[in-house]
DNA sequence: ATAGTATTGATAATCATTTTCATTAATGGT
DNA sequence: ACCATTAATGAAAATGATTATCAATACTAT
């Protein structure tokens, strides 16, 4: 368990390894899609700096170094790592999707609603009841979101 | 919407009681807009029937009754509502709004992502184990966002 | 009832996302 | 390496949900 400093309520950088290009034309063709500079480009740009981030960011950090890949190409790609799970989509309330290189280790979030920090934390009993819940329901579960929020210990003793 | 009781895991879908004109009254004037027929009756429109509906079926439901009303009205009521916390809005994936009149038990949502159907559910159990993620990371809970996302018995069949 | 102001509804505007389609590029077989 | 096949691309148009505009209308306190 892993935990994450933010500064106020904005958004916290989340550090992930690099991963190198071959790994991500092996992703790609595991789709059983073609191998173009542009898929690789988007995967490369995901891979470093922010964790969540939006089609209109990744366009325009594509833009500085290949400012031929248009959005288009951006949407339907993620689209398609999106179906194949390599890439998780977040949407909250009425805000442009943001995406996500899919972590394997799946975790939720437990925010501190007055200084920004994030513990990453992950339990395995709440996760078989959500399971329940969906069998009792006859659904298939596919996903869920879990975001806790609260004031972590130093926040609560201002 | 029916009930459901649920045995150990206690999943229930929420009982709505009717609410009369006079409480939909006093629910616009408590923030601090006017009393119009419009909002009266987009109240009493999504009092009854399904419990999470988007604009565009109140719109049509509205339609057959109250013909006057337009789009514009109800987002901009419902955008009042939402702040005001009297009415809870669902989103889901890329799916059109839903809302609800804000329910005095608290609950969660379990969504289907293809056909957008939305179970309330409420579990003691999680809600437990929440509070325990918290204290064992030494925070104070001051809310929870938790979303199931699957395939409904009819959309597995497809 | 009247004045003053909030509300309304039709329509235009916006914003994210998807589709279209003519052009270009990747791949597999030679 | 060279094609031929077919998928992929990018620009622009289309879509769908939601929001803003604004002149006409309806509440509400006086």
């Amino acid at each position: 368990m892993k935990l994450i400093k933010g500064k106020e309520n904005k958004e916290v950088l989340i550090e992930r390894e690099p991963i190198d290009v071959e790994t991500f034309k092996r992703m790609i063709r595991q789709m059983g899609l073609k191998v173009t500079k542009q898929r690789v480009h988007i995967l490369e740009a995901m891979s470093e700096g922010r964790a969540h981030i939006t089609v209109q960011e990744l366009y325009e950090k594509l833009q500085k170094t290949h400012p031929e890949i248009g959005f288009a190409t951006i949407y339907r790609f993620l689209k398609n790592m999106t179906d194949h799970n390599l890439v998780t989509e977040v949407r909250m309330g009425g805000f442009p999707a943001r995406y996500e290189l899919t972590p394997n280790q799946h975790h939720d979030h437990l925010n501190c609603t007055n200084c920004g920090k994030i513990v990453e934390f992950e339990n395995e009993s709440i996760e078989e009841l959500q399971e329940s819940v969906a069998r009792k329901f006859n659904f298939k579960l596919t996903g869920h979101v879990l975001e806790l929020y609260g004031l972590c210990q130093d926040c609560q003793q201002e």
